[in-house]
DNA sequence: CGGTCATTTGACGAGCATCAACCCCTGTGG
DNA sequence: CCACAGGGGTTGATGCTCGTCAAATGACCG
């Protein structure tokens, strides 16, 4: 694995309180492939072979059902997925594809398993690592019941603003994958846009400019309790 | 605390691998108490200061934002929630009320934070919990995004009855707070259940009779990503 | 230059919330 | 024992939100 790559992914939280022989251990059983955009990388109830790590580009989680599919994460380096699935060794509840070209860690599950057996260290950091999961979905649900579609945008707009130091930011994906994150739909997801160019919103194809925030917030009501990252 | 609620809380897969002295001290610093029903316990936002064990009775866990407030999960004997909170010393993202008559024991958040770093096996379990709860929110998220009301009322019914050994059961809370979790209105609920007469669903106050497992099943599509409990 | 695909816009309809009226049961106080 | 109030549940009428379908636009790429 390459010393960049090597770094990165020693520096997660999930991995920094592991021994070093351990961490190497780990790393060597582990495949880092490149992958080009828009490949599936595990499907929905298949069986958790592999804890994954972006290590570069991005990750679309999404599930589908009798026709339907949405999409429930997108994932950003450098962190991992499915690590619920990988640890109880049971099917993965949602299926997994690059937005576009990047490299992918994969550790066998049954070493990330040995590994909290014997490692105390990785075993609280995990702990912690879920939580934070745990929190995060349970935040998205929040923002699934009770909000409502132009909301929910407004607020990701705000999010992703507050990420981004300039005066605007480009989207991080396309929109229709946006709009089915969002819970909503392509068309939606434009029409709402439309509305909120009264409350400041500047959208130019992927770009986006907020040229007032303080209308935008006092529409979109955000709350730590279901925006912060942090908690 | 009584022998029976120790028992049975000493039962859950969280704290069965915990060495014997520190399951006492864990228990030593612990309440339990006695709660009527519809009282408030926590408070969304507030510090999470203890958690909490369901021993009998039934806890709803909801959060409110804007105006507006939805059922979040229904906790039944024996289990935990609020785990991620205490973890994590973060603010509450749910509040919990009481839904009966019941009793709850409260472990202040420092000790389980302690056991955390000195018992191996309690980290361990709590690792598989944690994933637990995690996964379970993700398969709710799915219901909400993949579903319509009417599905999500069917398949409600349909895990219900499985839970349930003989031809009827009980909806175990009042049907405002059935509907509130499945994300939609009282009203809704009620139509929806109209909706699923001619899918052999019989409804009578709280007493449910599902005549026509069959019929029922082809309309409501159950998926064991959705609705099966082990995974 | 033509084809594909994401995005946008408009028209329409389904799903669902809201509001209001009503029923029923329960508990309370006269 | 009865009158009454309160609350949960149901039902109907109405309208908003949002999804669906269709068509147009524009960007990108072979």
């Amino acid at each position: 694995m390459p010393a960049a790559a090597f770094k990165s992914v020693r520096a997660l939280a999930l991995f920094h309180d592991m021994a070093d022989a351990n961490f190497d251990r780990l790393t060597k059983a582990a495949y880092l492939q490149r992958f080009p955009a828009h490949v599936q990388l595990i499907e929905e109830g298949g069986a958790a072979d592999f804890l994954h790590v972006v290590v570069e580009g991005c990750v679309e989680l999404f599930a589908s059902h009798n026709g339907r599919d949405t999409t429930m994460a997108l994932v950003h380096p450098v962190s991992t997925f499915i690590l619920a699935a990988t640890l109880k060794d049971r099917p993965y509840l949602m299926s997994a594809r690059t937005t576009m070209p990047g490299q992918i860690l994969m550790i066998p599950s049954a070493d990330i398993r040995t590994m909290l057996e014997i490692d105390p260290g990785f075993a609280r950091a995990m702990v912690v690592e879920l939580a934070s999961c745990y929190r995060n979905v349970v935040k998205e649900l929040k923002n699934q019941k009770l909000r409502t579609s132009v909301e929910r945008v407004a607020n990701y707009l705000i999010r992703q603003q507050k990420r981004h130091p300039g005066m605007e930011f480009a989207l991080p994906v396309e929109k229709r994958a946006l709009a089915s994150l969002l819970g909503m739909t392509p068309e939606n997801l434009s029409r709402a846009f439309g509305a909120l160019r009264s409350h400041g919103v500047e959208v130019d194809g992927p770009m986006v400019r907020l040229t007032d925030i303080e209308a935008l917030s006092a529409m979109a009501r955000p709350n730590p309790l279901i925006d912060d990252f942090s908690s």
